[in-house]
DNA sequence: CAACCGCCCTGGGTGC
DNA sequence: TGCACCCAGGGCGGTT
């Protein structure tokens, strides 16, 4: 599952890529793939002829291609997508989606994904808060990597909030790029269990635990990312290296690294949180209760 | 308005 | 062998 350390390194392949080329045409094969598209897939198609890719940036776990005239192509990968650069001829993927191919006919961008909760736009970029981005993700809080992330005031913002602290690590409007992943390392690195009501964490937790799901990023980064079942890999088809690495997510069972106990696995939000019983210990009070 | 629930969607894996 | 079912899950629309 693609999170900030992963879109990342697809960002910088893109960059290295496709940055300075011109889009020839674009194929929609699968038109949920540009669903959040409203005006529909030829308008997508044919806004995109021709244009120049200037840059790519991103924020938490969107990805976007700046091109002229103040608009980009806005990607959000879901669960399964990949993006592929491919030597053009070569055979078609079994999901593929969307194909890119460039005016000097090299190598095309392809769009793969087997779940189909990803998909691409084309946005206007907008100022805010003194930053372009796609008017779409205006909501997308800035991430941990991002120059004018604020700590501080991350920290007030979640403690503000009145919910478990894993739903606000997961909460996009607050930090964004942060999934379930890397929630769950973050947590058993500050050995805090998700449950955790948010506005009774101190200042220094809730510092913390942010902290920890920096530098968790920061190290999956550096390994390339994490690929938990093959599904994710950088835009060579090749995969990281951080899932030898993660404590808990994942290894229900298995020793806790930090202390032997077998990490425990509870429903959460219809799926799973993986954490240390011993060094993780459920919150006694509710998290509304006075 | 904040919080939360259910749904979208596919196919690999599993159990009968 | 085949079939039914489960599971992964980010984001968003709708509801409380």
């Amino acid at each position: 599952m693609p999170e900030l350390p992963e879109v990342e390194v697809v960002r910088r392949g893109l960059a290295a890529h496709v940055t300075d080329r011109r889009l020839r045409s674009v194929e929609v094969l699968h038109p949920r793939a540009v669903r959040r598209h409203l005006p529909g897939p030829v308008d997508f198609t044919s806004r995109l002829v021709d244009r120049h890719v200037d840059t790519v940036s991103r924020r938490g776990k969107y990805l976007w291609i700046s091109l002229d005239d103040g608009e980009a192509l806005l990607a959000h990968l879901g669960m399964s997508g990949q993006l592929l650069v491919q030597p053009a001829g070569a055979p078609d993927e079994k999901h593929l989606r969307i194909r890119f191919t460039f005016a000097d006919d090299g190598p095309e961008l392809r769009f793969v994904d087997q779940r189909t909760f990803g998909g691409f736009s084309l946005d206007d970029l907008a100022e805010v808060d003194g930053t372009p981005v796609p008017a779409m993700i205006a909501h997308i809080a800035r991430d941990p990597m991002d120059p004018r992330f604020s700590l501080p005031a991350t920290v007030a913002a979640l403690r503000r909030k009145r919910t478990e602290l894993k739903r606000a690590l997961l909460d996009q409007s607050l930090v964004s790029g942060i999934g379930n992943i890397y929630a769950d390392e973050a947590l058993w690195r500050a050995k805090l269990h998700w449950a955790r009501p948010t506005d009774k964490l101190s200042a220094a937790r809730a510092t913390e635990v942010l902290t920890m799901a920096t530098e968790v990023m920061a190290e999956a980064l550096g390994q390339g990312g994490t690929s938990f079942d093959a599904l994710y890999v950088n835009v060579n088809g090749q995969s990281g290296y951080f899932d030898r690495s993660l404590a808990v997510y994942g290894q229900e069972g298995l020793p806790c690294p930090r202390c032997g106990r077998p990490v425990r696995r509870e429903p959460f939000m219809n799926r799973s949180s993986f954490s240390c019983p011993r060094c993780q210990p459920r919150p006694r009070a509710t998290p509304s209760s006075p």
